[in-house]
DNA sequence: CGTTCGATGCACT
DNA sequence: GTGCATCGAACGT
C-alpha cells in the first residue's frame, strides 16, 4: 500500500528522514523495479538557494507547488533525471530528492537499464552501486521525465512501507536507529551550509564521497 | 588514494 | 550563452 498523502503534507525535514527505510517502486511493462531509500536531500522554500523554486513559479518548477505527495522529475546535464517527491502543503514549494536506494525487486532489469548503450557487462556492476546516485538510481528504475508529477500514491511509481521478502525475511536492512544520520548537501554550489541530507551511516549504497564534515545522528536536528 | 574533465539537454538570462 | 540537485573515465599523487 502506498503512502498517504499526508505523509508528504508535513515539513519536508521530517518526511526526508522518514523516506529513510521506505520502498521506492516502479512497475512498468518490463517489470517491477524498486528499492529502500538510503540517502535523501530537502530542498525547502523559494528561500533555499538550492532549491529550483529560489528561481520562482515557472513551467519547470510548477510540480514544486502542487500537491504533496506527487512525483517532480526534471532533466539535469543533458543525461540525468532527478527525482524528488513534493512536500509540504499545495502552494508551498519544496520536495526530497531521493538520492539513493538498497536494490530490491527487478535486480537483473536495473542491471539492463543501467548498462543499456555502454559496451559494459552488466556483471560489471556491483548491486549496491545500482542505485547509488541520483542519477543512476532513476536509470535502474526507468524513470524519465514521463513520470513528472504523477502521483506517488498512485499504481506505477510509488513509496510504500517494505514488507517481507519472499524468502520470509524482513526487507529491511540494518539501519539502526543510530546509523542514520544528517550531513551538508552534495553536489551543489549554493546552500551548502543547510545540513539537510539525511543518510543510512556506512551503508554501501550510499553516494559521495567522504563523510562530510556535519554530521548529526538521527533527530537531533536543529530544523527539526 | 586524490582531483579534473568531458559528455550532454534544458530552463532561464 | 550560461549554469546546473551528475557520472565515470582518466589522469596525478
Amino acid at each position: 500500500m502506498p503512502l498517504p498523502r499526508a505523509f508528504y503534507d508535513r515539513p519536508t525535514l521530517a518526511v526526508c528522514r522518514d523516506l529513510i527505510g521506505k520502498l521506492l517502486v516502479h512497475d512498468t511493462p518490463a517489470g517491477r523495479t524498486s528499492g529502500l531509500i538510503v540517502e535523501a536531500e530537502a530542498y525547502i522554500g523559494e528561500s533555499d538557494p538550492a532549491c529550483h523554486a529560489a528561481a520562482g513559479l515557472t513551467p519547470r518548477t510548477e510540480p514544486l507547488y502542487g500537491r504533496p505527495g506527487i512525483a517532480y522529475v526534471y532533466f539535469n546535464y543533458g543525461m540525468h533525471h532527478l527525482v524528488n517527491a513534493v512536500t509540504e502543503a499545495e502552494g508551498s514549494p519544496a520536495a526530497v530528492l531521493i538520492r539513493a536506494l538498497q536494490p530490491v525487486d527487478g535486480i537483473p532489469l536495473m542491471r539492463r537499464r543501467r548498462t543499456r548503450g555502454t559496451g559494459r557487462p552488466a556483471a560489471s556492476l556491483e548491486e549496491s552501486g545500482l542505485c547509488r546516485g541520483p542519477g543512476n538510481l532513476t536509470k535502474a528504475l526507468g524513470i524519465t521525465l514521463a513520470q513528472n508529477r504523477v502521483d506517488l500514491g498512485g499504481t506505477t511509481l510509488f513509496v510504500e512501507e517494505p514488507g517481507a521478502l519472499e524468502g520470509g525475511e524482513p526487507a529491511m536492512l540494518s539501519i539502526a536507529a543510530d546509523t542514520l544520520a544528517w550531513s551538508e548537501r552534495i553536489g551543489i554550489s549554493v546552500g551548502r551550509e543547510r545540513p539537510w541530507r539525511c543518510f543510512v551511516e556506512g551503508h554501501p549504497a550510499v553516494s559521495g564521497r567522504v563523510a562530510p564534515g556535519t554530521r548529526l545522528p538521527r533527530d537531533r536536528h536543529p530544523d527539526l
